[in-house]
DNA sequence: TCTGGGGTCCTAGGACCC
DNA sequence: TCTGGGGTCCTAGGACCC
């Protein structure tokens, strides 16, 4: 058996764990702008509020429902990931889990024939409430497809699982809850698949299991026939190891649209810069810088544009200096003067262990230089706060919004240390 | 007026080899 | 008119995830 645990509505969660006075008000978590909804309490969902939905679009709603809307607050939310996370893991063997997500991870309950799993992962969720004060949900199944589906029947049906964990272990089970299943609530079915599965009869989970092999190979590739086998019970998924990033990437939307070439070009070395110290944390040099800017894709009367491009490093890299030198590098050739930009961003990639670096015999290498000098900013940034110092490109201000912090999470950031996490996802 | 910010994996097709 | 038969590696883009 894995079991998949994962924190409902997480984000919300987190701003009622601070002020449980949220707790059955309508709830929502913006993006970063205050844009999106990313993440909504029971109360909000029953309201008509979807997820990613534009903030604008709803304000009305918020307005007459008295909904509770809030700035999101990834350190905290990051902080109390990892707290669950320790909570969690302590219950299973050594690395016998996978953080999947920042509010899921997987158990590997495989050897504990004998234990009642049922009442042990009741414990679980239980320390998890008590000590941090979040919801969780614990679905579990032979196959980590099955322990999403097992997920997602808790939360479609709470009265049925007061206790917030199912154990989806017989066929008769998987059978019923596959027939119940809509397609696109299938974990790897996204909106294109979604479509062509409804376009050829396709509508419950149990209907993918009827059409032939050769057809789901077709249509979904490889992943298809690993979909149907999970589906049977038959893992193909296996627990990933905890592993490096092989990507790096930092872009914002702005909060204003910028049209001055230098403020740009600040946004783009900053951003280089914000990789390169990712980049250092996790011991690794890349061997590519890209860039890319962007026009509103909302606005497309004010003109599009929208370019990036990739270079090859003539050494690796995890230098801030060399790094923000080649993103300008890159920003000169795509910039062009007339548009108003709403989007810019960095990634990096195709890493080497820094003490691997292949120096290049024909180019100049200003890393081994500047590594000293970097590790001593990341410590004095660690221990006085971010961005304390910092190059002279960059400004230190943010060009997005955030309302202003409540004193509630005053209060948090002062009384925790807060460090930064390493999920696949965020 | 106002629409997030990350990541991973797979595939097809091109370039190149003999 | 006819124009081999394999391979490998890399890349861009698509699709998915949270």
């Amino acid at each position: 058996m894995y079991a998949l645990l994962d924190c409902n509505n997480f984000f919300v969660s987190c701003e009622r764990a601070l002020k449980p006075e949220l707790d059955d008000k309508p709830v929502v978590v913006l993006s970063n702008n205050d844009g999106c909804v990313i993440s909504r309490s029971n109360e909000a969902k029953a309201l008509g509020v979807p997820m990613g939905a534009p903030a604008f679009k709803f304000k009305n709603l918020f307005v007459v429902n008295d909904v509770q809307v809030f700035s999101p607050k990834f350190e905290m939310y990051n902080y109390y990931s990892q707290e669950v996370m320790k909570i969690a893991k302590s219950y299973v063997p050594q690395n016998a889990f996978e953080v999947y997500s920042i509010d899921e991870l997987f158990l590997d309950f495989h050897g504990f024939k004998y234990f009642n799993i049922y009442d042990y992962c009741c414990k679980i969720r239980k320390e998890i409430n008590i000590e941090l004060k979040l919801p969780t949900s614990i679905g579990l199944a032979p196959t980590k497809t099955l322990c999403k589906i097992a997920n997602h029947i808790i939360k479609k049906e709470t009265d049925k699982y007061p206790k917030g964990v199912y154990i989806m272990d017989s066929k008769e089970k998987i059978e019923t809850a596959l027939k119940e299943l809509d397609i696109q609530d299938v974990w790897g079915i996204g909106r294109k698949l979604g479509t062509k599965m409804r376009d050829n009869g396709v509508h419950k989970a149990w209907d993918l299991l009827q059409k032939p092999e050769t057809w789901v190979r077709k249509t979904m590739g490889i992943q298809g026939i690993r979909m149907i086998n999970e589906f049977k019970g038959i893992p193909q998924l296996e627990l990933d190891s905890p592993s490096d990033k092989k990507s790096i990437m930092v872009s914002r939307s702005f909060m204003k649209m910028i049209s001055n070439k230098d403020e740009l070009a600040e946004r783009v070395e900053t951003f280089a810069i914000y990789c390169a110290e990712k980049l250092r944390k996790q011991n690794s040099c890349c061997k590519v810088i890209s860039v890319f800017i962007q026009t509103n894709r909302f606005r497309k009367e004010l003109g599009e544009y929208k370019e990036g491009f990739s270079i090859v490093l003539p050494n690796p890299s995890s230098s801030s200096i060399v790094l923000a030198k080649f993103a300008n590098t890159i920003f000169e050739a795509i910039y062009k003067e007339g548009f108003r930009y709403k989007k810019a961003g960095v990634m990096v990639s195709d890493f080497v262990p820094d003490n691997e670096r292949l120096i290049n015999l024909f180019e100049k290498d200003d890393d081994a230089k500047h590594i000293p000098i970097m590790k001593a900013i990341d410590k004095l940034n660690l221990k006085y706060g971010k961005d304390k110092i910092r190059l002279g490109g960059m400004s230190g201000k943010n060009t997005y919004g955030r309302a202003t912090l409540s004193p509630e999470y005053e209060e948090f950031l002062k009384s925790n240390t807060l460090p930064e996490a390493n999920y696949r996802f965020q």
